[in-house]
DNA sequence: CGTTGCGTTGAGACATTTCAAAATGTGTGG
DNA sequence: CCACACATTTTGAAATGTCTCAACGCAACG
């Protein structure tokens, strides 16, 4: 064996060259301006499952892009339980909820192993005022947040714990299959724990919830291994509207 | 009496002569830059209660400054009731959720008798390319929104129905506040069903903590009209970090 | 091989919802 | 200004979904 068998160098990929560039900030900048985003990302080295990339009340810099593993946000509860706000997979941006207050609201953790993107605001506000697309995307990105939240507020005071779980695993799935993996078959990269803690559930209900989808044919799980058995039922349990539901439907 | 006894012309004051400027948009603005921002707000006549602003689906074409009055923000759930996700009081802009979908997330409804600048969305652009402190400001205000709505996440997933409530009326005390009204005294422009749409509750609910509440003194409430009595009290219900608590608790 | 963390399962407790009905408030037309 | 219809709010009692508590199984790990 030589030295870094097998091992691809994962912090050095440039943009241009990125399998994510056509889902993460690139796509609002054509292929000769993508260099000049290029240059001012910082890419250090892997965060280690557990690790932090920031804490909340840490001073506003950066936002991020997740390369490869994934993020939870989280932010303390007035008893000092953490309340989980977000997950983010790779080519997911996060970080700009801290822009007007000068402090991340949240702090951001690894659940895996994964590699970061760092774009240092400054820089790309000034980056911004060259580039008007890159400025319009950024707002769109919060735009799209605003909305996810929205839903996501809307599965919190509407929702039973069977719908609750069914939109978030359809919701996964259709993040994977945009991200060219399978939407039928994937890993959860969170715990029942942090499930529940994100869906305003008791860890006990989200596993029993689990063996009851199991039960009937519309998941079946060993770990966190998932696999969606029957997504039309599991789509209809989530409630429509909610986007791509269909897309998954026709190819899980 | 002359024509016109009393009324103010409400639907022309330049924003220089707005009470709310310094809460609204043209905070962004120097004084001499706000006319130009005057120049593309579009002042409607009023909305009658009831009245829709814009409806879910609809092009987006503006984000609105409620000048008056109060307005609600709301979706269709799948089995077509109605979910509210946000009200809007004097000085605050709605219909940002809207950027990145060309259309409208949700629809606007006058709760009462509301006044309303409009202002054109691409205009807004185009003059936020020539003052880049308006741009950040907007920017500002969607991070803001999406910390309220993590904020609003929270209190979903993880409060009980007294906490909602008194989380819900101290917010909109230090929202009037503000806005130079008494926060311990106010009118509030939503029916129960409309709070306990919003919060997640039954109206039943709703109305039962109401009375609890009074029971124990923490406020006094006859129809629409409260006042908060023990704003102490009220706050660590509410459950503290959340801003503007301990303002209220020395003013109220 | 015991320890530790995580997931599962069961039984009972509890907060909120649901259903039903009474009370109160609001608007309308006579 | 009253009377009536209709909407909203309040109150009560029963039903229900989820949580809490406790125990157990299982896999990973030192």
């Amino acid at each position: 064996m030589t030295s870094k068998p097998n091992v691809r160098q994962p912090g050095h990929v440039a943009c241009r060259d990125c399998s994510l560039s056509s889902l993460c900030l690139p796509l609002a900048l054509s292929l000769q301006d993508i260099d000049q985003l290029d240059r001012i990302i910082k890419r250090g080295r892997p965060l280690k499952k557990g690790e932090h990339l920031f804490l909340e009340g840490d001073p506003f810099t950066s936002v991020f892009a997740v390369r490869s593993g994934a993020i939870k946000t989280y932010t303390a509860t007035n008893e000092g339980e953490e309340q989980i706000t977000s997950f983010y997979l790779p080519s997911e941006i996060l970080g700009l909820s801290g822009m007007d207050t000068d402090v991340y609201p949240v702090s951001a953790q690894a659940m895996e192993t994964t590699m970061i993107c760092e774009i240092p605001f400054d820089q790309l506000e000034t980056l911004s005022d060259r580039f008007p697309e890159l400025r319009r995307h950024m707002m769109r990105l919060m735009s799209k947040k605003i909305r996810e939240d929205q839903q996501m507020m809307m599965l919190l005071s509407k929702k039973n714990a069977d719908e609750r779980i069914a939109t978030f695993l359809i919701n996964l799935a259709s993040r994977f299959r945009r991200r060219g993996f399978s939407s039928q078959s994937f890993r959860l990269s969170m715990s029942r724990n942090e499930m529940g803690n994100y869906l305003g559930l008791a860890v006990e209900t989200v596993s029993r919830v689990f063996t009851r989808f199991q039960k009937n044919g519309l998941i079946f799980a060993v770990g966190k291994e998932i696999e969606i058995r029957d997504p039309v039922q599991l789509c209809s349990l989530a409630g429509g509207k909610s986007v791509d539901l269909e897309q998954i439907i026709s190819t899980a």
